[in-house]
DNA sequence: CTGAAAGCGCTTACAG
DNA sequence: CTGAAAGCGCTTACAG
């Protein structure tokens, strides 16, 4: 028996449309008209294409075929985001998934780590790869280098932080009403010394939740201690030092804010050392597995991770569907959860 | 000004190896020499091309470059998951996009949500946009499907659960002798009640984590209560109900193993509600973020998500470059960590 | 209803 | 060192 494919390759490669014409003694066009379901094939050369196909196993390539189609949309996007391995990327590229998948779009991931190189580079390959656009974390503080590619017409839809030096879609959370929310939840409940933990001013959100944080006292109007506004704080371990420390001041702070999920956990963490714990109240920005199981169990600030998946997922594909109306900014509302460790009145 | 586009399609699309050539009055090989950094262009030539590549902001389309190149490998691979936004699927994502960046392959990856009729539509989408590889955690009891593929020289690993009528490279954890060590670890502090709480037993860990449990019994020679063997939990919410009855029951169980990471959760709730977590032992196999913040801590039987999808990513590419020894099944080490909840002596 | 030719963006195999 | 032709697997535009 010869091999079924007509160029003389080895003979485990995966068969082609030429492989198929020929076993089915039909032209290339008839097996694309089949494969495609275009119709207008008579039933008896139908079959034979189908039982041929079936025979021979065939897949249609449908990266070849989008070569020559018009539009020449791959079916696939690509997601930059901060670290796949983390509840908040991975809920994001879920959501995104389910979008995707009505569509019969695949995602390809990618994580940065906050590299700026690391963006442009996956940028890049995602392009190379032909993704029909892109959904995008920012690490860098420019994202100007996505011009010309948009140009050639890739929509691009920014997520958790708005792109700079570039006019595009970005779907955004709440992050500086979230903040004043939850600041002043515990202003209402008799705070006056409110601790401020946050992350890198660079990192846009971690500095909006900051303006959020002196929006709500200076409405209230309550000073701020500097000395209790801690930024630069970075992962569980650097926050608990800093709890202990804020904790251990002469006029220590009756409550905190912790402006980002993994805060919240080090701050919780710092006061049960301290076996303050229980007399200190502490309200989160972002929710977290658990935060429901701890004692007290912890109040947040919950973003919608899932929902700004999803949006981002339909502006991309409403922009791909040709809107070309002015770039939009959405901000999805954050969620005051009050779970216990936000209503803890100030020791007195 | 003309169209730069030979082929006088509207201006916005993506400039072409061809529009490179014109602009730089050279051959489309001479382009691709460059382009492909082969040397032997003389510097004239070459600094023509990459004049015109940086004036068009050309950037080369690997995906039809792969249709012709030898070997036509995409550089992608598909990851077909339970379900990205859990924590182990995200951590095995994360570890296999770090082993696939070093080869600059990107990764595809999408959620089954258990549908085995979903895993055999995401493993055909992902064949016919030509990856060069599978990572599948399989849903379906059948894995036969994939036989004609692999013949034509797609490779695929196995994650977490071994497939099924396929002899094929697998990864999974060390489910039967893990669950037994932490059993054996209720058993050695003193207690001989111990109660099993599982997933459906049709998914392969979960049976195999009852086993696991059945030995260290069969071993330290203790009897199993049948009645304290509940099988086919699903979620926090039946394991807290679960865990409710167990601890209700005339004579009560004063441990408990519980065979997920999200039935740890809901027994520990569960014992919550009852006032019963100081005074119950409590081993959860598969760790979670947090359990270390729990009062008392939870005791784990880790597994090690980002070192499986680690060395799935390593069997994966080791196929890709030729390696055709006889199939394997890796068998990744749990480790027990001791947090509080497992040292818990039996109530006097 | 059916097919032969040309082409998608690029590389291979060959010739100079 | 350089290029013209053929081809990857498929679709388009045209002809019958």
């Amino acid at each position: 028996m010869t091999t079924l494919s007509g160029s003389g390759r080895p003979g485990n490669t995966r068969p082609t449309i030429r492989d198929v014409a020929a076993l089915a003694r039909v032209s290339l066009k008839t097996v694309s008209r089949v494969v495609n379901g275009e119709g207008s094939v008579s039933d008896e050369l139908t079959g034979r294409v189908q039982r041929a196909i079936e025979q021979l196993d065939f897949r249609p390539n449908f990266t070849a075929s989008s070569l020559r189609r018009t539009g020449g949309r791959t079916k696939t996007i690509g997601l930059v985001l901060e670290d796949l391995a983390n509840p908040f990327s991975a809920a994001v590229v879920r959501a995104v998934e389910d979008v995707a998948r009505q569509r019969g779009v695949m995602v390809l991931a990618g994580s940065v780590d906050e590299d700026p190189a690391r963006e442009r580079a996956l940028v890049a390959d995602f392009l190379a790869h032909s993704v029909d656009g892109l959904i995008i974390v920012p690490a860098g503080a420019d994202q100007s280098y996505l011009a010309p590619g948009r140009r050639s017409g890739t929509p691009v839809v920014f997520v958790d932080r708005p792109p700079q030096n570039l006019n595009a879609d970005a779907v955004v959370a709440a992050n500086r009403d979230g903040a004043a929310i939850g600041v002043d939840h515990l202003i209402r409940h008799g705070h006056r010394r409110i601790a401020f933990i946050g992350d890198l001013p660079a990192i846009r959100t971690a500095a909006d939740r900051e303006l959020g944080f002196r929006d709500a006292m200076a409405r209230r109007e309550v000073d701020i201690d500097e000395a209790l506004v801690r930024r630069n704080v970075r992962g569980v371990d650097e926050a608990i030092e800093v709890t202990q420390r804020l904790m251990e001041l002469p006029d220590p702070p009756t409550a905190l804010f912790a402006a980002q999920n993994v805060l919240a956990l080090g701050a919780y963490a710092g006061l049960r050392r301290l076996g303050r714990r229980a007399d200190t109240a502490l309200v989160g920005f972002d929710d977290f597995p658990v935060a429901d199981l701890l004692e007290p169990a912890v109040t947040v600030v919950a973003q919608n991770p899932g929902g700004i998946g999803t949006l981002a997922a339909e502006t991309l594909f409403r922009r791909l569907d040709g809107d070309d109306d002015a770039m939009v900014t959405h901000v999805v509302p954050t969620e005051l959860i009050q779970r216990g460790s936000g209503e803890i009145a100030p020791r007195a």
